[in-house]
DNA sequence: AATGAATGAGGATTCATTCAT
DNA sequence: GATGAATGAATCCTCATTCAT
C-alpha cells in the first residue's frame, strides 16, 4: 500500500477540471514530438514532462503506451480523412497530406502495418481499423486504371513508403518519401501540413 | 583411449580456446533468434541464456547491444555477398537470398536503413558500410537498363521492401516481400536460405 | 527499454557468487523482521535495504512478494517439524515452538489459514501444504483423548490462537498466545525459540 | 406542479443538505463492501466510485482511511449494542448478531483487537473504546458462572473467533465462526443480520 | 576463459490528497 | 456541497553492466 502520510511541500497550481481538455491536447502534442524524436519506446514520463503535467494525468488520459500511440495515430488519420473529404480533393492532394504525416513522424504511419504492436491484441484491431480508413480515404480519389487500384497493393505501397521515410531532417524525410512514391510510379501533389 | 571429458566437479568444463569460437557462433545464432522473436529491444540476458553461456561471455564477445546486432547483420551480409560472388550468380538469385534474409528477420535488414541505431554513432557508420556492401552485391548483377540502376534507387528499394516484410509467419513475410518487389517492378528468383 | 548508458559511479564491492547463500539467508531474516514490524504489505525495498543488498538480489531470490512470505513461512514450519521429529518430543513441546513462532510473527502462521493470499492461486496450494505439515507435526504428539483430536479442530485452534497474538511487545504477544491456548483447554509447554 | 428536478446542464443536481446524509450512508455501505471484498488496503477511490460520489465527498466525510474504517466499525458496534438493549436479549442472541458481523466482514471485528491500525495513534484509542462497548454488550447477558466471565477472556475469545472467520463464502465463514465458538465452549444463538 | 550473482539507475504505475469550478 | 481532474511521492520491477570466483 502507498500511504502518503507526509504532507507534500507546497502543491503547484491546480487549474481544475478546465485543464482537462487542454492537458489532453498537450499530451497528444507532446507524445507526437517525443515519439518522433526518441522513438516509440521513449519513456512515458518524458511525454508528461514535455506536456507540463504530472505522471498521473498521463495515465488518466492514456492507460498505457498503446493508448498514447493510438491517440496520435488517430489524429493523423482524422486529418487525412478530412483532407479526402474536401470538395476538390484529389488523389495527389490526399497523398500529399499523408506524405506530410509520414515525413513528420513516419513511425506512426508505419505502425499501421506493424504486426506486433505490444502484445495486447486490442490495439491490433484498432490499428487495422485506422489502416482501412487511410486506404478508403486514398482509394476514393484513385484513378480507376491506376496500377495500385488492385487489391492490397495500395496498403502495401503505403507501408513501403512509410518505411523509406527515415532521415535526420524533415526535409530529408520528405525527399525520401517522394522518391519512394516515384519508384512506385505514383505522382504526389504538393506536400503540406493539414490546414495549410 | 583416455576419457577426458569427465566432469571437473563444480566448474563447467573449460574446453580451452576452442570453446571461444563455439561460443561466439552460438551467441550469434541465439541473437538472431531472440531478436527475430522478441525484437531488437529484447533483453541481452535472453541471448546469453539461449546460447547456453554466462552473461560474461556475451560481454566478452559483444561489448554492447549494437555489437550483437552488428554481428548478426554482418553474417547476413556476408552470405549475400557470397551468393553474389558465385560463378553463375544472377540478379534474381542474389535478390532471392536477400529476400530470404528479409523474411527470416526483416528487422535486421531494415536496420540497414535506420537513421537511429541507439545513440552511439559508431554503429551508424558500420551499418552504412554493410548497406553499401549489399548494394554492391546486387548491382554487380543488375541489368544496365534496369529502372533501379539509377542512383540511390536500389538502396531505397531495398529499404522499402524491408519494411513491407511483416507478418506472423515466415511464409507470410516471404509473400509480402515478393509482392513488394513486384510493385517495384522487380522479378525475384527462387527464395532460399544461403547454402540450399 | 532501459538503456543504462551512463557509467555507475563507483560500484560497491561485489563479493561474487559466494555471497548468494549469505544473501538469501539475510533476506529471509530481513523479511521476517520487516513483515513482523510493518506487516505483510511493507515495501519490498525495505527488505532489501535491511538485508544490505540491492533490489535486484531480492528479486532474484524472490520473484514476488508471495515468494518472500512463503520463504519465511517455510522456515517456520521446518523448525516446527524438526522439533516434532526430536526423540523426546511432546505435544506441549512442539506447541511451545509453534507458540514461539506465533509470538515472534503471528502474521505468518495466521497466513497458514488465510483464505485470500493475494490473488495468485499457486501460493494458495503452497500455504495449504504448509498448514498440513504443521498439523501433522502437532497431531503426532497429541494425546488420543484430547478434545482437539477431532477433525479440523486442531487447525482451527491454531488459526484462532494465531489471531489472538497481537500486541506491541514480544512478551505481551506470548502471554496472549498462552492465554488463548488455555481458553481452548490446552496446556502449553515451555515457549522457546527453536534451537534454544 | 413545478417540475424542478430537471437537469441543470453540466453540473449534477445539487440536492442540498439532504444529500449529505444520503451520501454518508452510501459511503459507509460502499466502504463496508469494498473493505470486505478487497481488504482494508483497498483504494479509497473505489469506495467513492461504488458510492457514486466524487472523491471530494469521501474526504469531506472521512478525512482519512482510518475514519472510513472507524465509521463501518462504529455502525457494527451500534447494532450489537442495540440488539443487547432489546427487552428479551440473551447472551446467545447478542452473540448471534456479533457472529453475523464477523461472518459478514471479519476484518472489521478483527480490528477491534488489532494492535496496529495504521500508524496514527488516535484511531487506536477509538478502537479500544469500540472493543469495550462490544464486551459490555456481551457481558451484560453472560451467565455469571461462564468460563469466559473472567477478566479479559471474553475479549480474547472474540478476537480468536474473529480470526477463525476466513473463507470464500459467507456461509463458510459462518460455519467457521460457529465451530470456533463451540471450541471455546460457547453456544451461539441464531445468527442473523441486525434487523431481521 | 567462463560463470552467474550482485548492483542500482531508470522507467512504469498507483493512489492519497488537493482544489478550481 | 459536489465533482472529478491534477499532482507527485512512493513503490514495483527490469535489465545493462561489473566482477569475485
Amino acid at each position: 500500500m502507498v500511504e502518503h502520510s507526509e504532507q507534500h511541500g507546497r502543491r503547484p497550481a491546480n487549474d481544475g477540471p478546465k485543464a482537462a481538455a487542454r492537458n489532453r491536447s498537450a499530451l497528444v502534442t507532446a507524445a507526437r514530438e517525443v515519439f518522433a524524436e526518441h522513438g516509440l519506446e521513449a519513456p512515458l514520463s518524458a511525454i508528461a514532462r514535455r506536456a507540463g503535467v504530472g505522471q498521473g494525468v498521463l495515465y488518466r488520459h492514456f492507460p498505457d503506451r498503446a493508448a498514447a500511440v493510438a491517440a496520435v495515430l488517430e489524429e493523423n488519420v482524422r486529418q487525412i480523412e478530412q483532407e479526402a473529404a474536401g470538395r476538390d480533393a484529389t488523389f495527389a492532394g490526399v497523398l500529399g497530406v499523408l506524405t506530410w504525416h509520414l515525413a513528420d513522424s513516419a513511425a506512426f504511419i508505419g505502425l499501421l502495418h506493424a504486426e506486433r504492436v505490444g502484445s495486447r491484441s486490442g490495439i491490433r484491431a484498432h490499428v487495422l481499423g485506422l489502416s482501412e480508413r487511410v486506404e478508403r480515404a486514398l482509394r476514393r480519389h484513385l484513378p480507376a486504371e491506376h496500377r495500385l487500384s488492385d487489391g492490397d497493393d495500395l496498403a502495401l505501397a503505403v507501408a513501403m513508403v512509410s518505411a523509406a521515410v527515415i532521415g535526420p531532417t524533415r526535409a530529408e524525410r520528405e525527399l525520401r518519401a517522394l522518391a519512394a512514391w516515384r519508384l512506385l510510379g505514383v505522382e504526389v501533389g504538393p506536400v503540406r501540413a493539414f490546414g495549410d
